[in-house]
RNA sequence: GGGCGAAUAGCUCAGCUGGGAGAGCGCCUGCCUUACAAGCAGGAUGUCGGGGGUUCGAGCCCCUCUUCGCCCACCA
């Protein structure tokens, strides 16, 4: 049967047709019974609101290397896929086409509407999972999770119990944040600090029985309405009268305390505070210090409630315009000066958060902590690149209590039931139906559900059927690597130690490689609102996935942002174009071949042979570090540079006179060695290219032992043992080659003029190397006739060139401007004297030479002596030259 | 206020434990050479941000300055 390939590669012909087949057949099913060493990995589960972006893209690219890899590499790999409920994302989508339609969730009731939001994920949720499998994401599918899936709750609540009765969980009241647009607690991280420009106000607060005014700056006048002292330092020789004095709060007329604190700065403002414990963090504490009254003024939407006067029922923007212009109207506004300072936004509304007072659940995490800061300390868990380390200490050194209850509808229901007769708290894994205090039946579950990262913190082994103990965990915990990025180290990467350690004991992940973020060519972030983001799916349909994948990969330096640009992945889909021609190359001309009758070691490979068989084996060796090391532009580049340059350029040309020849033996052997070197590469490829190797591997001559290349064993060292001297003398053929073109390129021959080259040889072995090779010579640089031999006579008229120890000669003949050519050598000559004057100085330096180690001192006089040759040979060439003009 | 990172060819970036500065794109010259014009061959291009220091030798190590970016932090 004869195997042809299209001109053009059409990523769209190869790309869905494989990765179904790949599915269905089941190629990235992992086996839990399998005696294989294992790897595995989870997928950092993207939002079902997600639609994939490039920080996606980056990230499932990479673990799709890391476990194509690992398959080939003999591992059973699972790499365990799904995505998170998003709690308060998903709950906004709905709420927004709930709105749409004229109705809201109050309107709808909890069950209706957690109903409906069900309703939403079977339907248009869940969309990412088929775009990740559109850049060939090899998970295994058939184990999709889900975070609100039945077995994942059951580990939530399992977690949430067992967390209670060891304490590690308490309900309390407090100041916390609190975004008036989702109606719910955030925990510390969800609120993102954005410095805005505004305005500090200055605010006059008549003292009790006095003319006198104290001032006070605020960045937000509307929580006057709540103030309950005036704070100044106890140091401070201004206010050192009024201090257990009182000022009769404006607008309220309310009177209130002055008192003394160290945490005032004498130095800010006029150095007297208004103090606002229940809508300010600093001022809660300061509060329950002073045991202050705690005024709430403000409702769970953000608009003035029943305690702040005539401004209630106003929205809080609205109020403090009102209140600041009431204040003017009095003459107790002393001034308004602009000011910047960080607002604290929502990280899913960007709404403003309020401070808010309300109970809410917390975990205590700081002993959680403390295992998780030490197996990192301890290199259990491997944190890369290691700066990253820091970065994660820091935040668990400092580590604060967190919120996980929120006050949405979408998410895991917190497992607590109160009782309404004797006020007690029940916490069960199953529902209660009475109190477990006195057995009331009065009981009602808490309305509130958990932090949505609550879940994600179980997800290594929650995924893989804990609290059970399954033949998955078994095999695959604790995971080999976890690959992310770094905005999630917080949220989800420390978290998941904490519950890790805590549930299984053991760390989830001995490795974490951290990639960076992918921004635009500019270097800005991609984001909505900018109009930057360019879509993975439309570079996918422009490019290919596969030059998308490599360019990702290209581009994943180890600690640097990414800026992705669209000519950059125009050159890579040109090298998969390339690679796709030479196989088209090599198909052409193994019609008549059978791998299974061919055999590499009984060919008397030539030099090429040798040579390009050297290059495959280092560049596999390259690449296996590489990836160990997760230095994958480092692999990349070796792939690329390989495949085009080595491969491409010099192997394919070089085998053409064998395959295209007479002599059936030296065809047969070219044979053999370009299948071997081209299905060995594309074995090499295929972590990176999945899709166009798999097409043409299909498409090689033969039968291979397994049904799909990911299955195929990967390339780790060489096939051969090569001769050095072989590919030390292809080398200096390559280097003859390149001069003459040189000359040629210089001297504008034309491509198709075949010329004479005669080769003056030092050496004997340049002599036996010229000798094996001058038909690649004769063929490559377009030689006609070629003559060499040691101390050979030169033609009359020549341009001369060197080429390791053999000078290349170029009769000229007629050939050829007389002034170029000595131009040419002029400026050859000029760059030579630099690198001989580089080395005389350097060797002339007796200190250099004192001190220098013995190899880099040999090195740098053979280079010397060499350079010296060569300026010797050029300037002889040049005296001829100008001896003729 | 702390912490981290970056500054290298026109552009985007590599550069391992210090030993003559690299790639891709772009640019210039010549080519439709029977795998590929998404291509082939050849070529040009850098006070490695500034200034000090250590060293026989610094893009790399130390100090300092400048300019960008990011993260964390309750100064009104």
């Amino acid at each position: 049967m004869k195997k042809e390939l299209p001109k053009g590669y059409d990523p769209a012909q190869v790309e869905q047709k494989w990765f179904d087949v790949w599915e269905q057949r089941g190629d990235f099913h992992a086996d839990e019974n399998s005696s294989k060493p294992h790897y595995s990995i989870v997928i950092p589960p993207p939002n079902v609101t997600g639609v994939l972006h490039m920080g996606h893209a980056l990230n499932n690219t990479l673990q799709d290397i890391l476990c194509r890899w690992k398959r080939m590499t003999g591992h059973e790999v699972l790499w365990m896929p799904g995505t998170d409920h998003a709690g308060i994302a998903t709950q906004n989508v709905v709420e927004k086409q709930l709105a749409a339609e004229g109705n809201d969730r109050h309107a709808l009731g909890r069950d209706a509407f957690v109903e409906r939001v069900w309703q939403w994920r079977e339907e248009s949720g869940g969309q990412i999972i088929n775009q990740l499998k559109r850049i060939g994401a090899s998970c295994d599918w058939q184990r999709e999770r889900f975070t609100m899936d039945e077995g994942l709750s059951k580990a939530v609540r399992e977690v949430f119990v067992r967390l209670y009765e060891d304490k590690l969980i308490y309900r309390d009241n407090r100041l916390i944040n609190w975004c008036p647009r989702c109606h719910t607690a955030l925990s510390d991280l969800e609120v993102e600090h954005e410095d805005k420009q505004g305005n500090l106000w200055h605010l006059r607060y008549p003292v009790t029985g006095t003319d006198r005014y104290l001032v006070v700056a605020t960045t937000r006048p509307e929580t006057m309405l709540g103030d309950t002292a005036v704070a100044v330092n106890p140091e401070d020789e201004r206010y050192q009268d009024l201090i257990g004095k009182t000022v009769l709060l404006p607008l309220v007329n309310r009177e209130i305390p002055i008192i003394a604190d160290d945490y005032v700065d004498m130095e800010f403002g006029s150095g007297a505070v208004k103090i606002t414990p229940a809508h300010d963090f600093n001022d809660f504490e300061i509060g329950k210090r002073h045991s202050l009254e705690f005024i709430n003024v403000l409702d769970e939407s953000g608009v003035i409630n029943e305690n702040g006067g005539a401004y209630q029922g106003q929205e809080r923007s609205a109020a403090r315009k009102n209140i600041v212009a009431d204040l003017q109207t009095q003459g107790l506004l002393e001034k308004v000066a602009d000011y910047a300072n960080a607002v604290g936004e929502c990280y899913r509304c960007r709404a403003v958060i309020e401070p808010y007072m309300s109970k809410q659940w917390y975990v205590a995490v700081k002993p959680l902590a403390a295992e998780a800061i030490k197996a990192v300390e301890t290199g259990v868990t491997k944190i890369l690149p290691t700066q990253w380390e820091k970065t994660y200490y820091e935040w668990m050194y400092n580590i604060q209590d967190w919120c996980i209850s929120r006050q949405i509808w979408w998410g895991h229901r917190i497992p607590a039931w109160f009782c309404d007769d004797c006020d007690e708290i029940t916490v069960a894994l199953d529902d209660a139906s009475a109190c477990k205090h006195c057995g009331s039946s009065n009981v009602r579950q808490e309305t509130d559900v958990l932090d949505t990262w609550f879940s994600s913190a179980l997800w290594p082994f929650s995924t893989m059927g804990w609290p059970d103990q399954t033949a998955t965990l078994q095999k695959f915990y604790p995971t080999s690597c976890l690959v992310t990025g770094f905005d999630i180290l917080f949220f989800w990467v420390a978290r998941m130690m904490m519950m890790g350690i805590k549930f299984m004991d053991q760390v989830p992940f001995k490795e974490v490689y951290i990639h960076a973020l992918v921004r635009d060519a500019q270097g800005q972030k991609m984001s909505k609102s900018k109009g930057n983001v360019i879509d993975p799916l439309i570079i996918v349909d422009e490019y290919g996935a596969d030059a998308f994948r490599f360019t990702l990969c290209a581009f994943a330096a180890m600690g640097r942002d990414i800026k992705l640009s669209t000519e950059r992945i125009g050159g890579y889909r040109n090298f998969v174009n390339k690679l796709w021609n030479a196989s088209r190359f090599a198909l052409m001309n193994l019609e008549d071949f059978d791998p299974a009758q061919a055999d590499l070691s009984a060919c008397k490979l030539t030099l090429a042979d040798q040579w390009i068989l050297d290059r495959f084996g280092r560049t596999a060796t390259e690449v296996n570090q590489g990836l160990a090391d997760y230095k994958f532009n480092d692999v990349a580049s070796s792939l690329y540079s390989f495949t085009w340059h080595e491969f491409c350029d010099w192997y394919v040309e070089l085998s053409k006179d064998d395959l295209y020849g007479e002599d059936a033996a030296a065809r047969q052997r070219a044979q053999t060695v370009l299948y071997t070197v081209l299905e060995g590469l594309l074995r090499l490829l295929h972590p990176l290219l999945p899709f166009v190797t798999e097409e043409i591997w299909q498409t090689l001559p033969g039968k291979r032992p397994c049904v799909s290349i990911m299955q195929a064993d990967y390339p780790l060292a060489g096939v051969v043992t090569v001769d050095a001297a072989a590919v030390a003398r292809m080398d200096l053929l390559m280097e003859v080659i390149r001069a003459i073109r040189n000359v040629r390129g210089e001297l504008d021959l034309p491509p198709g003029k075949r010329i004479r080259v005669v080769l003056d040889c030092k050496s004997a072995a340049s002599v036996q190397a010229i000798e094996a090779g001058q038909a690649y010579i004769k063929s490559l640089a377009r030689v006609e006739t070629l003559e060499f031999g040691i101390g050979i006579e030169h033609p009359q008229q020549a341009s001369t060139q060197v080429a390791g120890d053999v000078e290349v000669l170029l009769p000229l003949a007629d050939l050829v401007n007389v002034a170029e050519e000595a131009a040419r050598l002029e400026k050859e000559i000029q760059k030579q004297e630099k690198d001989v004057e580089f080395f005389r100085k350097k060797l002339s330096n007796e200190k250099f030479v004192a001190n220098a180690p013995p190899e880099v001192l040999a090195k740098d006089r053979g280079k010397r002596t060499a350079a010296e040759e060569k300026l010797a040979i050029l300037r002889q060439g040049l005296e001829k030259i100008q001896a003729l003009k």
